[in-house]
DNA sequence: GCTTTTAAAGTGGTCAGACCACCCAGTCTG
DNA sequence: CAGACTGGGTGGTCTGACCACTTTAAAAGC
């Protein structure tokens, strides 16, 4: 918060008076609940990660052999695992293996819907957060975008008019477009943050994706967009994405009224899915 | 994205004959790998929170009966258990019970650390992501801030002064400052990504605590921050909030270069630990 | 009677080993 | 050669026992 320093009575050193073996109790890490075991494994892991041993996309070893490895039961290698599968560090797949996680970072999957069912997140809060984070981003982005980053997007624009007949594949490219900002910002974090809202607002089988007719439009958005930060124009790129933003979230209130306009007079529960 | 719609071809239906009841297979989530009963459980739970059979703070009935309710083995049920623990939805304490969360959600608890290791996360983008958020937190604060948090807003400044003698002390009053400016952003999900971030800034035993001397000058910002938000001048809260960030980074960075020069010069290890 | 000690009950943590379900690849069959 | 089949590898679940931590209440000591 302000100036700095001082430990923070970790769980380091225990009397230090040398020589003190390296007692069972030692890898610790944030602590905070969650038992002994199960942080052994994620620090075993941690560890592996760091010193290069595992890099993402990589599999660890089977359950079977990793418990005896660690000298624990499978139960509790499970258990660890699990613990980082939930916080999305690591891919489960039944039947093949078990991966450390690759590609976009997201902090914790559904994590954030369940907060939001906890401690009640409304929808608008969410487009603040995004309207915020790729604001941002998009400046960022035309700060420090490098070329590669600025064909990417080129590239992407380019598919998005390709594909304005064919919503689905739209999205993709949607998606990719708001990706290569983020990581064209050269900010990991932020870019996880992003991600981790994004998941959270499609949540739940409805995904946003578009009346057909409003492609191209969304397609020109994008393009200038593009422009601003190819340009090199921070201001101009965020205020674009920020209205972009916005419109997505007015076009999303309107859905949300028409669909209960709609559920009202008919009737009909629409099963919670939309037609398209 | 843009405009909208669309179904996100759901674990619903299977047929869609119509007539295809309530199936057991309903409640489902973003899914993504992770096993059906580990979401089952999820999803149990999650659906006692938003129907309010659980509040935040409450405990859940004990694994062994509680398995049984739900017809699974505790093992099964303790993965579940343990998938909303990591999320920080949930927590555990040995020989007492298992807890709704409560107090300021916080995304994935150490997961940011974890994703840090993977994705090498620096600290200055922390210090980037904080910036932006806790800026605008500030700016949201003063628009929409309400009279009790401005009154608890004092209430901290003023403990503060009265603990610059204290480090540790003082820290306490200092995160809660922060922590109160994210309640009156009126924005809980800004607040969550503040949270998720500068836990895992101070995570790893190493914590931010203020030179002795610079208390009293810490204590004058945040005066000044308060006076901002309290007069409602948003734009002047952002301002004198990034600045405050910033000069945080700074001090960490001063800090970071003098351990690192002082470490090369004696080579005493310093154990990791940093003197206050 | 009051404090201290001890015991027991309640709850999560770990273990072992068996068996089920899934995916994939190599093999057999037509 | 395409398709069905089968086996091995890997994660998913179950059972039931036992360990470790907390809390509370009874028992012992003063």
């Amino acid at each position: 918060m302000s100036a700095t320093v001082l430990i923070y009575q970790g769980y380091d050193d225990f009397g230090s008076t040398g020589a003190h073996v390296l007692k069972p109790t030692q890898t610790e890490t944030t602590h905070e609940s969650e038992s002994h075991l199960t942080m052994q494994v994620v620090n075993h892991i941690r560890a592996m990660i760091e010193d290069g041993t595992l890099k993402p996309g990589e599999k660890i070893p089977p359950e079977r052999e990793f418990a005896q490895e660690l000298k624990i039961s499978r139960a509790s290698l499970r258990t660890g695992i699990g613990y980082m599968a939930a916080m999305g560090i690591m891919k489960v797949r039944h039947g093949v293996g078990t991966f450390i996680a690759e590609g976009p970072p997201e902090i914790g999957k559904s994590s954030l819907g369940l907060l939001g069912a906890l401690h009640g997140f409304k929808s608008w809060q969410m487009f603040e957060a995004r309207l915020l984070l790729e604001g941002k981003m998009a400046a960022l982005a035309a700060e420090r975008g490098k070329e590669e980053h600025f064909t990417q997007l080129a590239e992407e624009v380019a598919e998005m008019y390709a594909t304005v007949d064919d919503p689905e594949e739209y999205l993709i490219h949607d998606v990719r477009f708001h990706r290569t900002i983020a990581k064209a910002s050269g900010n990991p974090i932020l870019a996880s943050l992003m991600e981790t809202i994004t998941s959270a607002l499609y949540d739940g089988r409805r995904k946003t994706v578009s009346l057909t007719r409003s492609l191209r439009d969304s397609a020109d958005v994008h393009r200038e967009i593009y422009r601003a930060i190819r340009t090199r124009n921070s201001t101009e790129a965020q205020r674009l994405m920020e209205r972009h933003i916005q419109r997505a979230k007015d076009a999303q209130d309107d859905e949300e009224r028409t669909v209960l306009r709609r559920r009202k007079a008919t009737k009909a529960p629409t099963n919670g899915k939309i037609a398209v």
